[in-house]
DNA sequence: CCTATGACCATAG
DNA sequence: CCTATGGCCATAG
């Protein structure tokens, strides 16, 4: 099965709503766009965002809170310039998780 | 159609 | 904490 055009959207949709000092994990926001299960597609949508996105793609990591991005400093440095600290490449989902 | 490759995840050891 | 395993979805060759 190929997705839809809205199926991407609604990912984006999702990620674009993940508030300041907040973060999201891949399989939060797959099942948050109606498409539990699809975490493994969200990071591939991440992965082709343009470079001058302004999509939040750095509030989210993944179900342990580790930072996988590639782009691993740059990720970790807008993290910490809203605030969270992230230890040992992870963040604390039990405090900046975001819980709508 | 088949295999390989990921910014994934849950579980088990 | 770590690695291994099986499952997951989409894409590229």
């Amino acid at each position: 099965m190929h997705p839809t055009e809205e199926s991407q959207q609604a990912i984006w949709q999702v990620i674009a709503a993940i508030p300041e000092s907040r973060v999201a994990t891949y399989g939060q926001i797959a099942a948050m766009a109606g498409q539990a299960g699809k975490s493994r597609w969200v990071g591939q949508l991440l992965s082709r965002l343009p470079r001058e996105t302004r999509l939040p793609w750095h509030r989210v990591v993944n179900a342990s809170g580790r930072i996988t991005n590639p782009n691993f400093d740059l990720q970790q440095a807008r993290l910490i310039a809203e605030g969270i600290e992230p230890r040992g490449g992870r963040v604390l989902l039990k405090d900046h998780q975001w819980r709508p």
